[in-house]
DNA sequence: CTAAACTTTCAATACTTTCTGAAAGTTTAT
DNA sequence: ATAAACTTTCAGAAAGTATTGAAAGTTTAG
């Protein structure tokens, strides 16, 4: 297979993958194709490839920097600003679950641990049981789950690695 | 505070959860407000607590009975179709990871398999290093979260929560 | 200083997804 | 058989998101 053809078809993918978790379709394709990419690419370059507007190749390496998923460097003796992933995939999925967790896993955290310490009122018996047991599971399971989360974005690669081979033994 | 607002308020922030990981909105309010009933609920009165049309409640009911996260019910001698959630959120959570498994994970696996069998031609040598090193390095990362989901999915939720701790102390 | 090279912004537009509601379809009771 | 009760469908409308491109802004070299 050609390598173009091979590229085009992981990117294509990748902002699949993307789109169908929250992300930014043209961002997903953006960071796969700095992934593939052995050079770091301009702007211009970028647009070239993807058949994207300068506005929105712009907006979304903005975000991707955000994010700290790409990086801005310079060639000597050029004005452009060239555009490179970084290439440590463990490091990448910690960047993306600790941008997640942040954005989406807190806000809900935040709404479960005041309701479960509201007082309601105002409903039958049976009604405000379901909703507090409810709620009490979320909470937890939510708070469980952001805990490990918190593991992971602390963690080194390599004994995290480990460790996850060793629970699927 | 009102069991009512109370409701409401876990209502908006769980359909905000979910638009966010690429779940209808919708979807996820019925699933939230089935979660907080005590008592089943019919498509009307779904309808009148989220103030949506039939056709969208009964489109999105239908969603939530693909993932197998509702289930419907008959009250004796009555015709209307009762919705309720099924109350044990770890069970709820394997259902939701093994579904977008299946509808995510596995084609981008797929894809990655195949580029990382193919060989490459048409580029230079460094493009095409770099481009193996991604794919080799996706394939790896993505597989293992697979696996690791596969574990989940198929596990006791205890056994899974205490290894998981023990193992990330 | 100023012109060229480059980057950023944002209002208008295009595109995608979701929602509505009325019509069609189905089931049940008599 | 048929009419009421209920569910499903789907074309069009609305809402939500992403993209464009031209203008404004910024930086650098000379």
């Amino acid at each position: 297979m050609d390598l173009e053809e091979a590229k085009k078809k992981f990117i294509h993918s990748w902002g699949t993958l993307g789109s169908q978790w929250g992300i930014n379709r043209t961002m997903s394709q953006i960071h796969a194709l700095l992934l593939v990419s052995a050079q770091p690419l301009s702007t211009e370059g970028i647009m070239q490839d993807l058949n994207i507007s300068r506005g929105n190749a712009n907006m979304n390496l903005r975000a991707l920097m955000d994010w700290g998923l790409i990086s801005k460097e310079h060639k000597p003796g050029d004005r452009k600003e060239y555009f490179a992933a970084g290439k440590d995939i463990w490091e990448t999925a910690r960047k993306i679950t600790a941008e997640r967790r942040k954005r989406e896993i807190e806000p809900v955290l935040q709404v479960l641990d005041q309701l479960k310490k509201e007082s309601i009122t105002g409903g039958n018996k049976e009604d405000i049981m379901a909703f507090q047991a409810t709620i009490q599971g979320l909470d937890d399971f939510t708070g469980k789950a952001n805990d490990i989360v918190g593991k992971f974005i602390k963690s080194d690669s390599n004994w995290f690695y480990k460790t996850l081979m060793k629970l699927l033994h």
